[in-house]
DNA sequence: ACTCCATCGGGAACCGGTTCCAGGTCTCAC
DNA sequence: GTGAGACCTGGAACCGGTTCCCGATGGAGT
């Protein structure tokens, strides 16, 4: 392996010099830069980044903390983060936080803060004040996804708004007997999403006057998770609802895959909405808010880089609100008992 | 943030056993430990991994490049492989490999060649010659997953094999009309997965002595592939296939989708079988060949310690073959139409 | 009493870059 | 002719640890 030192050499100049020539900081003439690149190259030299990491106090390189890697939206989010920074040239340390306190301790305690990264990303982690803190007092830049963290800045969906929409749309439809099929209400990890999605439903019916005794279920936020309430929900044809609203499009689909297995149509005799706009609802004819995560992240990396860059610049908004698609596809309809 | 000259004089002993003690290498009595650690607990210090890995040279970062991330497969390996760094005191550092050869070049000659990663994992990715050639020559530790490459150490399933298994399971419940729906051939990342599972199936067939002009359709890996190559080819009921052997399970779950949509009954007018062991499989009662991604990415990470915390070991045996289990449930069954 | 060895601690040389500073040249304007 | 300023280069300090080497101490063995 070859070091500065050795193109230098090779070059003829001085180590300043070829860090100049290859780094392009500072006044290198044109011939000598030529010279020091053509030594560059003939050594197959590559910069240590550890050693420029060292003296420069930066490393390029940006933390992701995500629940989940193997569920559409966080996924999605990932593919996104990852896209944005290597295009500009940094790496990406992936730390998956379980639910497992210790572990959880030890990837803020110890693996954050060693300087290793120059900025952190938080996917769906509901940071407490101690951890929002620790990093901050490291100068290290921090954006939150999917969720409001006091004191950062943050992106996601307006979780009680979309709940909202997706239920006054299942409201217009005429339907009253009206189910959220959602998250845990007190998960950790994921923020509050949950009960936010919960609130904007019962709002919505609330503003509408409509009252549903049985209007939730728990369910794992998976397919399997939303056919096995399907089954559980969808058997008696007079207690089930007409309508329901999934707390995520995963949920949606195995709601749908269990009706069809039941022989209740949809639209005909049960509708349903989803959140997430999941390549499957297509598929599946599935009407759903539909986000982009994708972009979501892409957008967390800009906000980070800015701040990275431009260490002047003023943080970006506490909060920025998405906006999401509503799709209407053919698994909501009009009810059709219309009387009630 | 405090250095270790600071913990030091805090302390009242030099940098150098301020570092022994902290470290546990080399003799330091315990009083003194305790004053150190003292010390730095007092002043919150952490290493700088940075100037560690300078001076050591390691870096306990591994990189991994893969080329999905939003597929169930590559999800669950990089999990797997996640969990068990994690584990290890080490970092994982993600790259994502698209078609993209540009972008694959510059993560090859730029990303991964500075003195970032201690070792690289390589995941369903087959890599050039020259790119492994480059990686050992930086005496990185390199395990690939998903497929064999020369020269390396890697670990896969037996693609021909289990494809072989899932035919001969079609066939010997009197499956004559059998229809394989897989991948890309010509794919250039996915090693030759796509190319030795048709392998196996025409193996399969041609040594039962069975002739089927129309076996093959190429497919997306993904419940939407499938779906759509269901219904292009379950329409016809005189030339549909009596039997097919999907890809992999997500194939095989659209395929389901579609049929049941068909209203063709599985196992009755079709049986179907996969690949993988994917949690939707069992909703289904799809019959598959399950493999386990995570275990298969904590196994790639054990050979990789081994190799860097014994450099001495010997890199272990070329290729490991893993297991797969034949899961049979309601998918598949016998011909019904006994006489052909 | 003397050697030997295990234990303990400090000084200083690194690891491989970046950057500040100083010195020198050359151009241009006054 | 002189000063200002841009351009080019080298020397040396520095980033923050780790580790080699050496000296000191003290208990055990003979």
């Amino acid at each position: 392996m070859s070091i500065l030192a050795d193109v230098a050499r090779i070059a003829g100049v001085s180590k300043s010099t070829a860090s100049r020539a290859l780094s392009g900081r500072g006044y290198v003439s044109d011939g000598t830069r030529r010279r020091v690149e053509d030594a560059a190259t003939e050594l197959g030299y590559v910069v240590s980044s550890t050693a420029a990491s060292l003296v420069t106090g930066r490393t390029r390189n940006v933390g992701v903390v995500i629940p989940y890697i193997n569920r559409w939206y966080f996924a999605e989010v990932l593919e996104g983060i990852e896209s944005a920074l290597i295009r500009a040239g940094y790496d990406l340390t992936l730390y998956r936080l379980s639910t497992d306190r210790d572990l959880r301790r030890r990837v803020f305690d110890y693996f954050l803060v060693r300087k290793r990264v120059d900025a952190v990303i938080s996917v769906a982690i509901d940071l407490s004040p101690h951890e929002v803190q620790m990093l901050q007092a490291l100068g290290k830049p921090l954006v939150g996804i999917g969720g409001r963290i006091d004191g950062i800045p943050s992106l996601s969906i307006d979780d009680v708004e979309i709940a909202r929409l997706a239920t006054e749309h299942l409201l217009s439809l005429g339907h009253r007997r009206i189910m959220h099929v959602g998250g845990d209400q007190n998960e950790q990890m994921d923020f509050r999403v949950h009960s936010q999605r919960y609130t904007g439903f019962s709002q919505a019916l609330r503003d509408a006057g409509v009252i549903v005794d049985d209007d939730f279920r728990q369910a794992d936020f998976s397919i399997e998770g939303g056919y096995a309430i399907g089954l559980a929900v969808l058997g008696d044809p007079r207690t089930r609802p007409t309508a329901i609203f999934a707390g995520c499009d995963e949920i949606a689909i195995g709601i749908t895959v269990a009706a069809r297995q039941l022989g209740i149509n949809i639209p005909g005799e049960l509708s349903v909405i989803g959140v997430d706009g999941h390549p499957l609802a297509e598929m599946f004819g599935l009407t759903t808010l539909a986000q982009q995560p994708g972009a979501q992240g892409a957008r967390a990396v800009e906000l980070l880089l800015n701040q990275l860059e431009h260490a002047d610049a003023a943080p970006p908004d506490e909060h920025l609100l998405l906006p999401t698609a509503l799709t209407v596809r053919s698994s909501t309809a009009a009810r059709r008992d219309a009387a009630v």
